[in-house]
DNA sequence: GTCTCACTCCCCGTTTTAGGGGATGGTGAG
DNA sequence: CTCACCATCCCCTAAAACGGGGAGTGAGAC
C-alpha cells in the first residue's frame, strides 16, 4: 500500500497518549495526524481533517469518549473508531458499539494488537479483544434462539404488530391501514393466538426478542 | 497444558471433513474425538462423550447446523460451538449466535485460523472472521445510540416496566410486588411521562430500543 | 428545616381492550 | 370442489387501562 492510513488519538492521560503516538510512529503504513486530550477538543479538531481511524479512550474529562463517538459519527458517518479502554463491562461495550464504534480493545493488550486493529478496520473488519467479543456474543445468547413465531404472521398482521409497537391505538391503526378498528382487533386476536401470548403488550415484547 | 482439548467435527462433505480432521491431527494440544456427517448424528453421538469444542457446518442434509446447535445447547449448555461455514449473510450469523454458537468462521480462512479459534473459545474468547465481526457490530449501529430514557427510571419503575413487558396486567404486577394495582398505575403514568410515550405498549417497545 | 423525590395509595369518569362469539368474500393448494 | 387461510367487518359484555387530579410517608440533599 502506498498511501498511509491516517490516525487520530483521543486520550487524556499524557503519558499514555505519547506512548501511543510513539508506537504508531514506528509503523510505516500508519501516520498519526492528530492527538486530542479531550472529547471536546476531538470534536473541534477531527472534523477539520478527518483521519481514517480514531483511537478513542472512554474515560475522558468532561464528555465521555462514547458520547464523543456518537457526535463524531453524526458529522462524519464513515469515520472508523476503535475504542481503547480499560473498561470491560458489557454496558460500556454496548453503548460504545451503539454509538458507532467499529472496534473495542482493552488497553492491557500488546501494542501490536493496536496496529493490527487499525489495519483490520481499514479492510472492513471489527477488531475486538477476545473477551470483548465473547461479551458481545453472549448478548445474542441472552436473546435466545429465534422462535420464529413472528414470522408466520401474515403481512397484514405484521403491519398491525409494528404499529401496535409504536403505541397507536386500534382506531389509529385502522385509519393508517384504511381498515376498521374492529378489523385491527381481529388481527390482534390472531397475533396473540399465533404468538402464544395473552396481550398485545406481551406480543410487542416478544417482537423484540425475535428480532435483533 | 497437559490435557488435550477435545473437538468434534460436524460436516457433511466427506472430503472437507477428512481434511479438517487431518489438520487437527497435526496439532499436539487438540484431539478430535468424533466426526458426524449430519446434525441428527451429532445429536446422538456428541452427548455420549461431550467434547470441549464442536466445529459445526451450517448447510447439512436434513436438520441445519444452526438448529443442531440450539438442540445441543439445550442438553449441554456449556458446550462451545464454532460455526464453520461459507455463509456470510447477517441472518444466518445472528441465528447461529442466538442459537448458542460461540464463534463463527468462514471456510475460506486458513487452517491456522481454525486452530487459533479452538484455543480462543477455550480461553473464553469468541473467534470470528473479520467481516463477520463487522456485521455483528453493524447490528449495534442499526439500533442507534441509547436514548438513556429508560435509565432514569427509578428501580421500582423499572421493575414495573419489566413485568409490563411480560404481559402482566396491573393487578398481577401489584401482587408480585406486594403493592396495590393503583400504585402500579401511578408508576405507569410516571414511566410514560419520563419516557415521553403515550402508552405502556409504546414504553415496552422503547425498552427494546434502549436495551440491547 | 425545607425541598425534592421515590414510594405508596385513592377517586372519578371516560376510553380502550379483552373475550368470545359470527359472518363475508377471495385465493391458492390439494 | 372443498379446505385452509387471509382480509375484512360486526355484536355484546366485562375487564382493563387512561387522564387527571389529590395525598401521605420517609430518606437524602442543600
Amino acid at each position: 500500500m502506498n498511501t498511509k492510513k491516517t490516525v487520530a488519538v483521543v486520550e487524556d492521560d499524557r503519558r499514555l497518549r505519547e506512548k501511543l503516538v510513539e508506537v504508531l510512529q514506528n509503523i510505516k503504513d500508519i501516520e498519526c495526524i492528530a492527538t486530542c486530550s479531550s472529547a471536546e477538543e476531538a470534536l473541534k479538531v477531527i472534523p477539520l481533517r478527518p483521519p481514517d481511524v480514531v483511537l478513542m479512550d472512554i474515560k475522558l474529562p468532561g464528555m465521555s469518549g462514547i458520547q464523543c463517538v456518537a457526535e463524531l459519527k453524526k458529522i462524519l458517518p464513515k469515520l472508523q473508531v476503535i475504542m481503547v479502554t480499560i473498561y470491560e463491562d458489557s454496558e460500556r461495550i454496548f453503548k460504545a458499539l451503539k454509538a458507532g464504534a467499529s472496534g473495542y480493545l482493552v488497553k492491557s493488550g500488546p501494542p501490536e494488537q493496536l496496529i493490527e486493529a487499525i489495519r483490520d478496520v481499514f479492510t472492513g473488519g471489527s477488531p475486538m479483544s477476545s473477551h470483548i467479543a465473547r461479551k458481545v456474543v453472549q448478548h445474542f445468547h441472552l436473546i435466545g434462539p429465534s422462535t420464529e413465531e413472528a414470522n408466520n404472521l401474515s403481512p397484514r398482521e405484521q403491519q398491525v404488530l409494528t404499529l401496535l409497537a409504536s403505541g397507536y391505538i386500534y382506531k389509529e391503526i385502522g385509519d393508517q391501514l384504511h381498515i376498521g378498528a374492529e378489523t385491527v382487533r381481529t388481527y390482534v386476536k390472531n397475533i396473540c393466538y399465533k404468538m402464544h401470548v395473552r396481550s398485545r403488550v406481551e406480543a410487542v415484547a416478544k417482537l423484540r426478542k425475535d428480532s435483533y
